[in-house]
RNA sequence: GGCGGGGUAGCCAAGUGGUAAGGUCGCGGUCUGCAAAACCGCUAUUCGCGGGUUCGAUUCCCGCCCCCGCCUCCA
């Protein structure tokens, strides 16, 4: 198995700590729970989630942590601005959170940690406090404590930045006089009145941590010293991924993490989709527009994680169709093996190629050209009558081994509504007594109701379309 | 300016030093009363542009162009 390893750049050889016991620790930056996530979040959670199931595939025991930041100056300002507590204000969005993850069939992690956590307070406050005591960290006249970047010498090289050619973008606004350097980031941020009740006691006086040591603290005390995988955005390389090796690495003495996998963006009209643009979807969003959980989970995970996803309507419709391909396709096959058909013309057995893709850096566009391969070949098989029951079933014991990782099958057998069922009887007879206009004006009045109908040497077949 | 990612058909996208998977859309055909589904066929003489290496480059090298992102609290 091999990945694309962000700090070296390069496709790498998996090889986790402890190979003999196939464990992976796997530590993920979750939602700040200020509002909805937006589909872009969950791009980066649906690849977190293939990299956990196609492991687990593979025979990995995976540990997988994710956070919840559920304080930072959003939250606060959020809470001040509803009049309620902190606690009261997040705790609407992690359960919406929990709901979309839900939805788009994305494997909970282990352990879901909260940095307001007092347990994970007091261990950002220990690590802070070693950070100090080793002249990696100082408190500033701004009474915040901050990470002194220039004793840290592989500072940047996650990112391959040049501290001294940083420039400002002016998206967040320094407090340059209290720094001894321009990069230097907040470990423990000193309590002002904006603040207002949210705030904790600590050596260095009452205040909240900053965002990256929230990650060093949890990520170590869930994980240990030293990790296996550490996902996220590319838009959290720097600083935050940065912050977090300079943090945990200054505390423990040890490489922080082995690997480190990050995913692209979710565009919309080829910009990046986020909050601030405005230019974004939430899963609701989607939902009403008619859009299912596994429509959305296929559109989101079909193309490559480290290159741009570009959001489309027509995009949806594409996954659409192609969920409708392997539905139709995996009831073909149960057909097959229902009927005992036996044929000894095309004996046709399940290949590794699809696993092999996944195991060449998460290649799920190659891995998903193979299954439709598959799909077009047996297909072919079926209608000549060619394909026996035990193929059938051989074929639809690797889909299940598949879908162990795409988890992309439809959930539950939609019932029949009686008004359905009655209208296609109807037609029955209808078409019976060979009355071709009214056989078609039902077959309108079904399809309106949102279900297909199929003429086959058996009757009709009735199908639900756009399924979850 | 620095550092990344990307540029392959209408759209999405895989890929390799040896002549372009797959999905979707569209068109034609088989099947059907007509459809649908499925299958068959067609749809990139060509992989952002210009050089170079090579018998041969979409793939390797050099230069350039375009898009997107990061450059101190965004997944």
């Amino acid at each position: 198995m091999r990945f694309f390893n962000t700090y070296s750049r390069e496709i790498e050889e998996f090889q986790p700590r402890d190979p003999a016991e196939r464990k992976v620790g796997i530590y993920t930056c979750g939602p700040t729970v200020y509002s909805r996530a937006h589909i872009g979040n969950f791009r980066a959670y649906i690849f977190e989630d293939l990299l956990q199931r196609h492991l687990e595939l593979r025979g990995y025991n995976v540990h997988r942590v994710m956070n919840m930041t559920d304080v930072d100056d959003k939250t606060i300002r959020g809470a001040c601005e509803a009049n309620i507590p902190l606690a009261e204000f997040t705790a609407p969005f992690k359960q919406a959170f929990f709901e979309d993850i839900e939805t788009l069939r994305i494997k909970r992690a282990d352990e879901f940690p909260a940095a307001t956590d007092q347990h994970y307070i007091d261990r950002m406050i220990e690590m802070i406090g070693t950070l100090i005591s080793r002249g990696l960290a100082y408190q500033a006249d701004d009474k915040s404590v901050y990470f002194r970047i220039n004793k840290f010498p592989d500072y940047g090289k996650l990112a391959h930045f040049d501290l001294t050619q940083l420039q400002s973008t002016g998206r967040v606004k320094h407090d340059e006089y209290d720094k001894e350097h321009i990069g230097d980031f907040a470990l423990w941020k000193a309590w002002d009145e904006e603040d207002g009740d949210v705030g904790w006691e600590s050596p260095w006086g009452r205040g909240r941590p900053g965002w990256h040591i929230e990650c060093s603290a949890m990520a170590t005390a869930l994980l240990g010293d030293q990790i296996d995988i550490h996902c996220g955005g590319v838009d959290n390389i720097f600083p935050h991924h940065e912050a977090e090796i300079a943090q945990s690495e200054g505390v423990t003495g040890k490489k922080f993490v082995r690997y480190w996998l990050h995913c692209a963006h979710l565009l919309v009209d080829g910009q990046k989709m986020s909050k601030s643009l405005g230019n974004f979807y939430t899963l609701p969003n989607l939902l009403e527009k008619g859009y299912t959980g596994r429509e959305i989970r296929y559109a989101l995970m079909r193309v490559h994680y480290r290159a741009p996803l570009n959001f489309t309507w027509e995009g949806m419709e594409e996954a659409r169709q192609a969920l409708a391909r392997i539905d139709e396709w995996l009831a073909r096959l149960r057909e097959v093996i229902a009927k005992k058909i036996d044929n000894e013309k095309n004996k046709t057995r399940p290949r590794e190629q699809f696993e092999e893709a996944l195991d060449d850096d998460l290649n799920i566009s190659a891995a998903l050209g193979f299954l439709f391969e598959t799909i077009r070949e047996t297909n072919r098989a079926m209608d000549r009558n060619e394909l026996d029951a035990p193929s059938a079933e051989a074929w639809l014991d690797w889909w299940k081994r598949i879908n162990k990782v795409l988890d992309l099958e439809t959930e539950n057998e939609i019932l029949l509504p009686a008004e359905v069922a009655q209208l296609a009887k109807d037609r029955e007879k209808a078409r019976r007594e060979k009355k071709w206009n009214q056989s078609d004006e039902l077959r309108d009045r079904i399809s309106a109701r949102g279900w297909e109908v199929r003429d086959t040497k058996d009757g009709q077949k009735l199908t639900p379309r756009g399924t979850s």
